[in-house]
DNA sequence: TTGAAAGCGCTAACAG
DNA sequence: CTGTTAGCGCTTTCAA
């Protein structure tokens, strides 16, 4: 079943129906019917193989580092529903948690001659994220700074911090912890979201004169770093009375270990977490949280990029969504 | 950059470098290694795009529910896991949750020339899954039954089921509940995995002699769906002792209901899921669940649908695992 | 407005 | 063992 087939069918040439197809300039109503019926009758459908070989495969990959992580959930969410209004079909692969998997991954994508890329919290180098973008539009969510080839998809970071702080402050918290995702190279403290959050989290502590109860517990963005990172803090000469975990599955590690303890939340310790992940919203939990709209951050990222494949030289451009904060029942006045 | 800049780099024919690239009979050493070293030097990658015009794309697609179902995810690992050994690239789809989506996604797989299918827990007719599966291999995952096109890989979920019921009476219930997922398709009731677990209670609760407290609420496998399937249970005027929720998020549903009711787990009512999730692993939740491994499906998944690649005639196989109950803290001795 | 024909990058007969 | 060549199904000039 090919193009032949339906031309032979309709009794017109291939180009008709490609045109046809593809909603090109000149072609006469009747052609367009006559093909229609045709493509209908024989059951037709483009193989984006062949198509790939000439012209647009509509198929767009999204680079996920992690299933498991609701918030990545919601950001595709957010670009699916923008897809779902376009020819696109989406295709996304998972677990590309190092530079390797990420550039195997990348390279698969550009094998296949896919239209465009989103990559969601990349965590190659700045130069390897371009050169991606050069050869293929690209759209990258959650890394901060910008590219002259690709587009970028922000939450602001530094403001999600605040305004943890200032919340916790306005309940009379002074000594305020933070479980930071463990991060050196240069280029990363200025673009990885965990970085900007840390950032964000020492810059109010300054805005609120607390520069002398800045303490920071460096592990990792995973349960086990919440819960080691947590531990460290407690064991403090004098324990923080509020905690911010940089992620909601790190406040929930923290969680663990505060109950180890023996304390309570929010009656021994606050506790705020970062995402609003489905996870914070949980009843029995019910984590106060900063909220990124990740929905609204797959869409800004699926709209950019249909824009680039269409003008692939227009400038770039970065969208920075503003966060909200979430509050629940593990954050209370001291 | 293509199969013609090798070639000439090398200065050998297309044909042997399309040779040496796919390991095909007839090529001398020395040819491999200047075909080798040119490929190298250039950097050169083959187009998938191309390659499917005759022959493999390398690709594999996996139709994944939803991603925020971890069991999904666990199938996902083990799919991966598989494929890692192999030249095949896995992409998948989420939020296929009707017929008409999952047509969508099968029919774009198709098109893109995918040369394998994985279908995690489709809900189209059993026909329809024949029909793609004629076009292409294809591994369907979770339902039961045996096809002529497909091969397939399941978990017994009857004797799961039972494992649950039977821990129940050892603690001494007699009253013990279910929810389950409204069903009534004949299909589908030989079909789907849920229908499987409530015909496995009702199957298990015969064999104890309790057919008379046979108590089923028939919802849906949701967190509301669990909510309000606890709520009908509750409302008895013969309360039940035990719960037996069919997923592990209808057990998280339940538990609000339950607490809602102002009574405990497992104090009041012992409650039990299946899937176990880390959700269910979660310390304060600490749910006693049904596990599947859904790790070892996906990599029985994987390693049938390779194998089916290789061979498209051989015999359809259907593969069932056993599960295991995983007790945890909300069961207890009535 | 319509169609003929070239060619995208690769594989697989087939011939040497 | 190596190379020539004819397509795979589609899009796209370029003429008619």
């Amino acid at each position: 079943m090919t193009i032949v087939d339906v031309a032979r069918h309709a009794g017109v040439s291939t180009t008709a129906v490609s045109k046809v197809l593809r909603n090109a300039y000149g072609t006469s109503p009747q052609m367009r019917s006559r093909v229609s019926a045709a493509v209908d009758e024989l059951g037709y459908r483009p193989s984006a193989a062949a198509r790939a070989l000439r012209g647009r495969t509509w198929t767009v990959g999204v680079m996920l580092p992690d299933v498991r992580n609701p918030f990545f959930a919601d950001i595709l969410d957010g670009v699916a529903e923008h897809l779902d209004d376009t020819e696109y079909q989406l295709f996304m692969t998972s677990g590309c948690d190092d530079v390797t998997n990420e550039a195997r991954v990348t390279e698969a994508m550009i094998d296949r001659s896919m239209d465009g890329l989103v990559l969601i919290a990349p965590v190659s180098a700045k130069e390897r994220l371009t050169e991606v973008a050069r050869s293929v539009p690209t759209v990258v969510v959650g890394r901060h700074g910008s590219s002259p080839t690709y587009d970028s998809v922000t939450d602001d970071d530094i403001t999600g911090a605040a305004l943890v702080v200032d919340h916790l402050v306005s309940l009379g918290h002074r000594r305020i912890a933070h479980i930071e995702h463990h991060e050196t190279d240069p280029v990363r403290l200025a673009e990885m979201p965990n970085a900007q959050r840390a950032r964000g989290y020492r810059d109010a502590m300054i805005a609120h004169n607390l520069a002398g109860e800045i303490d920071i517990a460096s592990t990792s963005y995973t349960q086990q770093g919440g819960y080691l990172g947590a531990r460290q803090l407690l064991a403090r000469r004098i324990r923080p009375t509020a905690i911010f975990a940089g992620a909601d599955v790190v406040a929930l590690g923290a969680l663990e270990a505060i109950a180890e303890a023996g304390l309570t939340v929010p009656g021994d310790i606050s506790l705020a977490g970062y995402d609003n992940s489905a996870l914070a919203a949980f009843g029995p939990i019910s984590l106060t949280s900063v909220d990124q709209d990740g929905r609204q951050m797959g869409a800004n990222a699926a709209r950019l990029l249909v824009e680039r494949i269409n003008q692939r030289d227009r400038r770039t451009a970065q969208v920075k969504l503003t966060p909200t904060l979430v509050v629940r029942r593990t954050t209370a006045a001291i």
